[in-house]
DNA sequence: AAAACCAAGTTAATTAAATCACAAAATGAA
DNA sequence: TTCATTTTGTGATTTAATTAACTTGGTTTT
């Protein structure tokens, strides 16, 4: 009997696991629910609820002492599919593109960008030890299981889009400030600056 | 009696006014619930009623004709703060700052950056028309009125956060790796690729 | 070894969000 | 003008998520 996560447990997880690096950098061994609030301002009973979706073995948290950091780490990473080593491709390599590819040394691995994709011909070649294709060679040079695409082009969004979904693409992280759609079945996550700023002003707004 | 706008509804609003946007640059007058749908794969019945919080004065909405684009971009625009011309400003001037500066020229406008920092002092200067200032002249430059900053440093974050709130910051958008905390009140807003990757990859996981 | 304590885990209650189902309103055709 | 059609807007309902209350098991102290 599979446990069914929850959305909102899921878009969670990713909080915990990087705010758990944090301490296991600075030493520490074990964390309370209640530390865990601190630091993130999540409930500390809602975090234990979520917990218990990593717990498939005994003794996760134990009582009167708390987590191991450590097991946390690598359930938390195990679950999300960190260490999944899986193939990425960037498609677009401007300004964005290129920031998005330095970071790719991620200090915590979720996968590799493994191809670029460009429209510039004079952007062929290789960055940051990364090879850069042109955008007319994507079908042809598409990585084998590559199921996730991070988007960070202007043009041609829609067609660069459908062209992935017919390669295998089940996962597009979406830099682009256009609207595009998808198949059923297909996961958008969008990355927008211009909305964080907007859902902010809307908050901070509203408090008044 | 102000109606309380849900957190639910509230992180739907930019994805509408993205989708709208579109729709006006390509001439549509009206549009359908259904048709938002379409596009936003968010479910008709739920879009109607998150628009109910923009229909603050009469016929939004027309039955049988669907709601005017134009009303409900001003409506959203309205309600998101957008062209408030709040001054933003932009810790930290590496690649990701820099992509960011560059993206200042946002389509739709939902504030300024008005002013850089950065902890190099070869960096001082201007950049895509924006002053760069050093990261210790900071209180000295602070832009009066200043509410929220984009956060794109990989050092000192915790120290720098601190700084800010104490000038009066009230929202964060960030975009470091690290995590900090904020004192009561102070809005954060995360943007993350991992972290969108992760849930990327969690969710493609789950569905076998 | 027993007592006292602490924090995880869980069941139950509450709150928030999404969906359903239908009534009312505008449109357009006959 | 009237009638069928379409689509909004909203109570009612269901579902999901959060929070509260409590139980249990492990730890530490005396």
């Amino acid at each position: 009997m599979e446990k069914v996560i929850s959305k909102a447990t899921m878009s969670r997880f990713p909080t915990y696991l990087k705010a758990l690096r944090q301490m296991a950098l600075e030493g520490k061994q074990n964390v309370l629910s209640s530390e865990l609030y601190e630091v993130t301002g999540i409930q500390d009973t809602t975090i234990r609820r979520d917990l218990t979706y990593l717990s498939k073995d005994e003794n996760f948290g134990k009582p009167g002492k708390g987590y191991s950091v450590k097991h946390l780490i690598d359930g938390l990473s195990e679950v999300l599919g960190v260490g999944l080593e899986s193939p990425i491709i960037l498609i677009g390599v401007g300004n964005l593109g290129s920031a998005i590819l330095k970071y790719n040394r991620w200090q915590y691995t979720v996968g590799k960008i493994v191809g670029c994709y460009d429209m510039d011909r004079n952007k062929e070649g290789e960055l940051f030890g990364v090879k850069v294709h042109h955008i007319d060679d994507l079908e042809k040079t598409f990585p084998e299981d590559c199921e996730i695409a991070i988007l960070a082009i202007s043009q041609n969004i829609q067609e660069t889009v459908d062209r992935l979904m017919d390669l295998g693409v089940k996962g597009i992280v979406d830099f682009t400030h256009s609207h595009f759609t998808v198949r059923e079945g297909i996961e958008v996550k969008p990355v927008d600056v211009v909305a964080a700023i907007q859902e902010l002003a809307l908050k901070i707004h509203s408090k008044r």
